[in-house]
DNA sequence: CCGCTCATGTAACAGGTTACATGATTTA
DNA sequence: TAAATCATGTAACCTGTTACATGAGCGG
């Protein structure tokens, strides 16, 4: 069950509410992990329920209230625990490789709109995290906040994120070219 | 459900069996999907009995029967379809991006260890595919291969695999030498 | 007045993982 | 003789997804 330490790591940064933490957990956003709304609430739910974490109520005018939440030290353990444990291999699974398995079988055409499309959004992907690191470093170059700053985690894993982002876009890019060159030559005359 | 889709793609490069296909999509082959054997056996199940895949059975000596599967037109039908809709998109899910996120409040001697067997992991993969490439391409140059070749479908999501490995090692590498460094700077003298 | 944001959930279902189960043959 | 390979599954459980539900205020 990975999702409770990832909503604890993610809650190490300050206190959250479950609102909050859906964004930060959305498609556009999240660089370590995805997950949905009802998901958190009802993760966060059980992670109060075991004291892995603590909610505060806080009362708004002209907004509905929420509740933060912050980890607690047996929250901080659990991570502590997790973090010793041996990680397990990750995989992707994405359907647009298994559809690209297929290319030579199926309709070339709708695949590479499909490509065309995930290539545009990984570049959004990559604008968005860029800022986000800008950001998180501020004004230091990126040595200097490494070595120096203070939440780097964050920062690291979203070098990954841009990273994954950018060699994804690089493929789709590149298997687009291959394909209508392909669908070309293949092309009756 | 996606696995049904990869099992119909990797079939289409030739009759396999449920044993074969659990090697294809085993941890260290899979390039484009995994699943585990049971699953593969309950899939192959399901798509035979909708009449998505036929098997026959092969009569053997010296080793257990096996069934080997093939795709039938009513299979590739379904694979076109499922070519034909949007793909939902990819994410990374991964414990080890977990724990980086949670870096500097947790144990770093462990998580280095971590990284450390993930790039070795990482490297192995790349080894792998890289002589999996060769394989497929033959004494064809790459753009050759890509624009003349049969099978490209394998070879691209190959492609995307070894990139994704590298990114993978890469990253494990830099975050490794990272974490190390603070961790002196920030040890008692 | 329509749609978006804030804010929180429940219920049903689909999909994936872990554990268990069997048994013959080849290789070290 | 122990371990790996070939070959196939069942059952229980955990996780994740989809659909549904509510309701107030704000901006165009």
């Amino acid at each position: 069950m990975a999702l409770r330490h990832a909503v604890l790591a993610a809650l190490l940064d300050g206190e959250l509410s479950g609102y909050q933490l859906a964004k930060a957990f959305d498609v556009g956003v999240a660089n370590f992990w995805y997950a949905q709304p009802q998901q958190l609430y009802a993760e966060l739910t059980r992670l109060e329920k075991e004291g892995l974490v603590a909610g505060r109520e806080v009362v708004q005018e002209s907004r509905p209230n929420k509740r933060l939440f912050h980890v607690t030290d047996a929250g901080l353990a659990e991570l502590e625990a997790f973090t010793a444990a041996a990680a397990k291999p990750a995989f992707i699974r994405d359907d647009l490789l298994v559809k690209v398995q297929a290319a030579e079988r199926v309709d070339t055409a709708a695949l590479v709109a499909q490509l065309t499309e995930r290539a545009q959004v990984a570049q959004a992907k990559i604008d968005l995290f860029g800022s986000l690191l800008h950001r998180l470093r501020g004004d230091r170059t990126e040595d200097e906040f490494l070595r120096h700053g203070d939440r780097i985690g964050p920062y690291l894993t979203c070098l990954r994120g841009v990273a994954f982002e950018q060699e994804n876009r690089d493929w789709c890019v590149r298997t687009i070219a291959v394909l209508e060159e392909r669908r070309q030559s293949h092309a009756p005359h």
